[in-house]
DNA sequence: CGTGGTCTTGACAGACGTCAATAAGGGTGG
DNA sequence: CCACCCTTATTGACGTCTGTCAAGACCACG
């Protein structure tokens, strides 16, 4: 595990990585200048437990790149994750939890940490961040609303492809000249499939189809090439084509940051084939 | 309808009605009076429509008595209740509802309306309401967490039970000496099934099988006497029995306001009843 | 080149949603 | 006060979706 000092350069370097809609982006120059001088730059493995109930851990900070899952498991071994922490996205603030959940890297992540002490007495100060903090909560509830109706009112299949379409707002994702486009699932079938209330084998099975009926094409088991947008939106049950990134779409409200993953090393491998 | 024009005193009425943690409870005298100046009972029937996305209403209130629900449809007409609002909760302050949600009355509601305008000032000037107002959002999204939850790691009938037993918290109960308790069940079966995302027909069932193993007693279609609260926790997949009112359950920090209905009134008529 | 993990594929069973018919209330008008 | 009707709840029968189990393929890593 890797721990540095983050130099107020270093974190600005962090935070510009992000795109516009990432919380760093929005609590003000000030505020991040302040907040840099306590914040350090981490870098945990995969499923490594950041936090869970009974450890109340001080553990604040951005996620700069990677997943992070709110999760929680049923007695019979059944696990929901409510949340999937993206790059731009504060972890860690959410004391209120008093239920059995955990907080885990769902990849390897790179985050930035903050003194807790710090960042409520800075919460406390400056009214913008307290602002920008209810701005972020409002869409972490609304995040979880699309969820929430995803899982009730879909569909397996409609919920996996509205899945599929959605992450184009927070998994590395390239938008190719001809209207398709081409997406990493660096989030393993596992967790999205305890993510969507659905298992594996389901999503394996729904993928096939969709590559089947010419929607989508599956590059290897982490990189899909979506071919007919429209048709996605179709099959996802989705009142209409979702607008391919702009607005709309409550996953995107939030984070606009994405993996920040080198996706175009594996496009030219794949550039020129046909879709047999 | 009725409409009348609301005095301090009668707010504060309507206020006195409310449990401690209902959301008046919680904004401080001065915010409270304030408001009243503005504020204006109302009845309104069931299945009235309060606000759906494209209609920008200035509806902002505390929910009296009654229970509404906050909803969305899938595009193959299946619905999914995102929330119901129960006595005590704010309603209508969320402006975020770009998607399809509909707010609708699911009983006969009784609510305590505000000057949209004014709230804003007032939200804008009082600190301490400005803080409620935070902590409101911090319980609206822990009982959307524990929806999610309870949908996607719970089988329907576990749902079901744990819906029972959590909604001691917000619907119309009261325990009884022998360790019992009687529910009301305000709201119908369509509403329950469509907050957790299963049929009316599985309700039925459900209650009927619990009924056949001694766990409740079905007086009409919407009374339920609880006979054995552990073996219902137990049914429900729950880590162990919930604790009876208090705490550890997320539904109730919000609410402990209930419905104020007659409950008394069944009572008698089915006490003395052996469980034949 | 083994080994463990993740992904994929197939076979299977059962839970639960859907459809349809009946029962039970609750309200309204005669 | 009864008859009627319409909504909601209940019960039964049925089919299928989808989760589970089990085996195999595919990588990635050591």
């Amino acid at each position: 595990m890797l721990n540095e000092r983050a130099t107020a350069n270093e974190l600005s370097q962090g935070a510009a990585g992000l795109a516009t809609s990432g919380f760093c982006a929005e609590i003000g120059v000030t505020a991040c200048r302040r907040l840099a001088e306590t914040a350090q730059i981490e870098t945990v493995p995969a499923d490594k437990v950041l936090w869970h109930d009974d450890a109340p851990q001080t553990a604040v900070g951005i996620v700069l790149t990677g997943y992070l899952r709110f999760q929680r498991y049923s007695r019979e071994g059944r696990r929901q994750i409510l949340n999937l922490t993206v790059p731009g996205d504060l972890f860690g603030q959410e004391t209120e939890g008093r239920a059995g959940y955990t907080l885990e890297a769902a990849t390897e992540v790179r985050l930035c940490r903050f003194d807790r002490r710090s960042f409520d007495r800075l919460v406390a100060d400056d009214g913008t961040l307290r602002r920008a903090l209810y701005r972020f909560n409002a869409g972490r509830l609304e995040r979880l609303r699309w969820l929430t109706w995803t899982i009730g009112a879909l569909r397996p299949e409609e919920r996996i492809v509205a899945f599929l379409l959605n992450a184009r707002g927070f998994l590395p994702y390239r938008p190719l000249p001809d209207g398709a486009g081409l997406i990493s699932l660096s989030v393993g079938r596992r967790d999205i499939a305890d993510l969507l209330a659905t298992s594996v084998e389901t999503i394996c099975r729904v993928f096939k189809a969709l590559e089947r009926d010419g929607l989508i094409r599956l590059l290897d088991a982490s990189h899909i090439l979506f071919l007919d947008l429209d048709a996605l939106a179709e099959r996802a049950g989705l009142p209409h084509a979702a607008a391919p990134e702009d607005p709309a779409d409550p996953m995107t409200l939030v984070n606009a940051a994405r993996g920040g993953e080198p996706l175009v090393s594996i496009l030219p491998a794949w550039r020129g084939r046909r879709p047999d």
